[in-house]
DNA sequence: GCAAAAGTGTTTCCTCTACACCCATGG
DNA sequence: CCATGGGTGTAGAGGAAACACTTTTGC
């Protein structure tokens, strides 16, 4: 086959910011590098794109070598070009980010990658760019999470409208009125309210929801406006 | 200095999506390519990432190339990473969409890389996957049109407020209420009303207006709602 | 004087917000 | 029986949308 001539080739990175929701607060899943440069220092899963894949099958492969997980939310986030975001060698790097349920990751997995959740309150540094990574994934998703329904997808198969409060007070660091809170929710028509309750917050149980699966994928980028005040919260 | 062993290096493009409005309707400047593959074929203006730029200043270089135009709004729409979508190596297209005044741009530069306007509704196949980024390009931008003061980037530095709305209106490919528009655009303060008037495309005339820049710098991201009923117009 | 486009106000409706009490239960 | 968290309704304010006529002036 034929090629282009005389063009510099460089190496392309992925870079993932996996975001967890543990019911309290928000989470990143980050690993503590086992090889030079910045050994032991904390980064986000990575890796370089591979001949045979695309960028998009390289982010879902590095998901999975870290979590065990597939078919999850994932996104493109930016693309890192910066000459000397790489001390070794010229590299460029295209960030994605991805929302699981924290219970559904392989513990397993995240041992041998000595992967740790870090509270966004309390991240370690991070090596190059990767903290840069983050703050742009962060307000993208506060950004994105304000009109669409994108944060269903960091909790359980069912969950009760105190936890999903908890879940977007927890993102825009604010507290909301409850009941307009869950009135601006339910009316969104994608919740299915089942019998059971969840026994285990409150003597009372609150009711679990579903997603109503077939509404979720219609409406998925639906332009809901989900935080009051949104203005107040967002950047870009 | 050191390298990383052991890995494969690509190809690293930039593409860009320039778009310009004449009054009446959007549009697109494109290239013929000069080169093979696909030599004749129209394409998106575009370039490798040297050695020596960041892969933004590669954007900016190759959009200053064609239009003679700096300081232009640009913004980095996707990287496109599909293992075939260049037939003669593999390429990553990092791409980028800038927003430009129709008027400003060097029309010799254009000549040169046989470079021409196409509306909208007459856009011709592009080569590659090209005319996805396309589509990616004119969503995103309805989208971020529809919260943010952006679109101004693509007037000259006076304009009327019909051709405001035919701006807004050419974008949405629909029809807006004049008083409520006007009402809508002028309650944001961005405007400032001048003492002159366009009297081209009217007996009675328009008064111009500028862009108050301080109020447009700070408010940039702002998030405001530019049309009604966004969700009619929006995906993703 | 008339055609063509610019400019301007009001009413209605609906959505957003603020706000406080009762309920169910486990201990 | 009481402490804890879950659940619900309403009234008032503000923003969005629908709607039509007057003004200016070049021809």
């Amino acid at each position: 086959m034929l090629k282009y001539s005389g063009q510099t080739r460089v190496l392309v990175a992925v870079d993932c910011i996996i975001f967890g929701f543990d019911g309290e607060s928000y989470k990143l899943l980050l690993i503590q590098r086992g090889f030079a440069p910045e050994k032991k220092k904390w980064s986000l899963m990575g890796g370089f794109v591979q001949p045979e894949e695309s960028v998009d099958e390289a982010a879902n492969r590095i998901l999975k070598e870290l979590t065990g997980l597939e078919n999850v939310y994932m996104e493109q986030l930016h693309t890192f070009g910066a000459l000397a975001r790489d001390p070794v060698e010229r590299t460029i790097a295209v960030a994605y980010f991805a929302l699981i349920d924290i219970q559904k990751y392989e513990k397993q997995l995240s041992k041998e990658y000595h992967a740790e959740w870090f509270p966004f309150k309390d991240m370690p540094d991070l090596i190059f760019d990767h903290g840069q990574m983050v703050e742009m994934a962060k307000n993208r998703l506060r950004y994105k999470a304000s009109l669409h329904p994108i944060l269903f997808e960091l909790l359980p198969e069912k969950f009760t409208l105190p936890q999903l409060q908890a879940l977007y007070e927890g993102l825009y660091d604010t507290t909301f009125d409850k009941r307009n809170f869950n009135r601006k929710l339910l009316s969104t028509g994608l919740f299915l309210k089942q019998q059971d309750k969840d026994k285990d917050s409150s003597k009372k149980g609150a009711f679990f929801y579903k997603l109503d699966q077939s509404k979720y994928l219609t409406n998925f980028e639906a332009f809901l406006k989900f935080i009051p005040n949104p203005e107040k919260f967002l950047i870009t």
